[in-house]
DNA sequence: CCAATATACCTTGAACTAAAAGGTATAACA
DNA sequence: TGTTATACCTTTTAGTTCAAGGTATATTGG
């Protein structure tokens, strides 16, 4: 059986993703710059994780998404649903716990 | 050949145990509860990831260990070399880094 | 005008990490 | 005396990310 749980700390990229995507939306390829750039270039997520990630979202109902048309080539752009606003929250929280318990441990008291 | 980068979050298990090696020696045991409370439950690692860890440092020469019997068990303890320390003052610089890159995002000016 | 680059979608395969479970052995507790 | 806790360790499985490949249209530059 050995059903295992995800990595700790997985779930970041699909964080970013919703909170980008909350505040406007975007299509994936405009996405994989716009984490690189809001993250000054720290997290560079290849198309390789976002388009999958869209993908499952959207069939999760987490996302919903229209084609657009623009100069001949064809956009895919997506925006959240009432249900990935919710998993945005849920991340959201996720996220502060580990990131708190991490900066526990490195801003603890000096040496003894 | 593909040569592959490690993922953009990996390495936060190797610093927190440099971080909590730094202040005091341990052994591989009381470094699993350690971490577990020391970040007030958000983050477990188990001995499967602990122990290769502790391994692979000593074999980089980050870590130094001597062996003590306690009450008829042995124990590992494990303290911090002059390169640990170095290994760990990057991995500190990495994880700012990302962590800040995240909080950019984030923390960005609410909804348009 | 034609080649190279950028945009835009997507998938596959390899690499890496962490989770779970298994394995040994001693000591303490009930 | 058997179960739980300590203490070490490895192996197997699963999950995620990375790198690269694959198609197609538009734009730029030589």
């Amino acid at each position: 059986m050995a059903q295992s749980n995800p990595p700790f700390m997985s779930g970041v990229p699909e964080l970013l993703l919703l909170r980008l995507l909350d505040r406007n939306e975007m299509y994936g390829y405009e996405l994989v710059r716009s984490i690189r750039d809001a993250t000054g270039e720290a997290i560079t997520l290849g198309e390789g994780v976002i388009y999958p990630v869209l993908h499952s979202l959207e069939r999760n109902g987490a996302l919903r998404s229209k084609r657009k048309a623009v100069g001949g080539r064809t956009r895919v752009y997506y925006s959240l649903t009432k249900k990935g606003r919710q998993r945005l929250e849920k991340l959201q929280n996720d996220w502060r716990r580990i990131q708190g318990g991490i900066a526990n441990v490195l801003e603890a008291p000096g040496h003894a």
